[in-house]
DNA sequence: ACAAAAGCAAGAGCACTGCTCTCGTTTGCG
DNA sequence: CGCAAACGAGAGCAGTGCTCTTGCTTTTGT
């Protein structure tokens, strides 16, 4: 049935969501207000507080919201890269996946701010972030199960801290894949060198040094693939 | 002569910033109150006025401390393994710079996101902010220039885009070094991949995946160093 | 040496924020 | 039909960045 009323708060709920990431577009994160919000959309600043009990809240819908459109983004990258099946190499694979989550970061950019950007101290990410968070994390991780099972291994082979075994071993109960150590702390470096180079473009870094971002974000891309799935 | 009031208002003025950097330890940047400072300082809001034109100012400020912080930690850091004859090799230099910034950015997390962090949209960094913003930048591409000569070359070779030509070129007339087109593609690719890291730990993305962090970037910088400076 | 000028601190005040509480109104379920 | 829950609006609180005015102190020029 899903009642008039709950329509309703449906579709409010999501235009104060969307309201929030226009504002955020405009503005940034840390000058989204609620009682803008609450003009845009023609009512009283308090009756926010009746769809999101503060403005933390409303922030981790956001978030949430983010990381679900980037590893979906990544998901589909991944699922055209692999249709075609000549282009079924994980190098492949992995530069379709990192060239989408740039392009979204590059579209989206308050939002990938949310998500990669500073943290707010004393915000602890609540457990409605955590699944969202994984997806895309889990794109790259099959990746690299494939690689792994076709024989890749990194070109510089990483050193394994016996403190991070332990993890390690989890990371791959948790998400059902089988690399070994060296190959997956390989994965966390292209990982993290992934999105600094994102972080850096966005967050303009870059700026007075290069001039066409772009073209050096894919040129290192191409660098770390073959850092990782060439064997 | 340094007349008194001059003295004075130095003083007031560090105090001033060292209560912002007290603060922002706590609470983060975006906390930052001009008036909890005064309230700190035992003085009226607007005499803070006379000091900082603004809050961006003042922020700016401490932008500028916090980047020539950093430069200065990496040149030491480079000084002190360039001292020892036997520790010339460019990867163990870049390890000590890397290492560093890394503990120096564990000690100042608010500092370092200020710099790497989320921009405030709209916020041009004045001039006075690109200087400082050189010092860790010119320590990097000097250990690159000394490995170069030594005849390093990158594991795997980056593709040099035709765009980003002339900023290389401009990039090594500005800093008179002379690595080639690829080694500063490289470069630029260990540049992202260091901060990467430190940002990921920082702003705690390997929450709930990996407990012992530093372990974990101590073996990313090791893959960093060898990827570039082992030739 | 003394007056003018410049630097300074303090207070009041404006427009804004997140958030709370209260008050009528509307809705939908038993 | 009636009543409880959900709802929107308004007032109000404590806080913010910032401006302006008012007196006071230090420096400077003659």
């Amino acid at each position: 049935m899903a009642g008039y009323r709950e329509r309703v708060r449906a579709e409010l709920t999501a235009d104060i969501k969307a309201s929030a990431r226009r504002q955020m577009e405009v503005d940034g994160a840390n000058q989204l207000s609620l009682r803008s919000i609450a003009r845009e959309l023609g009512m009283a600043s308090s009756a926010i507080y009746r769809y999101f009990p503060s403005r933390d809240e409303l922030l981790t819908a956001l978030i949430v919201d983010a990381y679900n459109e980037l590893g979906e983004v990544a998901e589909r990258a991944d699922a055209d890269a692999d249709a075609d099946a000549a282009d079924r190499d994980p190098a492949t694979r992995f530069t379709a996946v990192a060239l989408a989550a740039y392009h979204w970061a590059r579209r989206h950019p308050s939002q990938y701010s949310l998500l990669f950007g500073t943290p707010v101290p004393g915000y602890a990410a609540p457990d409605d972030t955590i699944g969202p968070a994984t997806r895309f994390t889990l794109v790259l991780l099959r990746i690299l199960d494939a690689a792994s099972q076709l024989g890749s291994v990194p070109t510089v082979a990483p050193t394994v801290p016996a403190s991070v075994e332990p993890d390690l071993h989890q990371l791959r109960a948790l998400t059902g894949t089988t690399s070994n150590d060296t190959m997956l702390i390989a994965g966390l470096q292209v990982w993290t060198g992934l999105f600094g180079a994102i972080s850096f473009v966005l967050f303009g870094q870059f700026k007075n040094v290069i001039t066409d971002v772009d073209a050096l974000f894919e040129s290192i891309v191409s660098v770390l693939a073959r850092q990782v799935f060439d064997h």
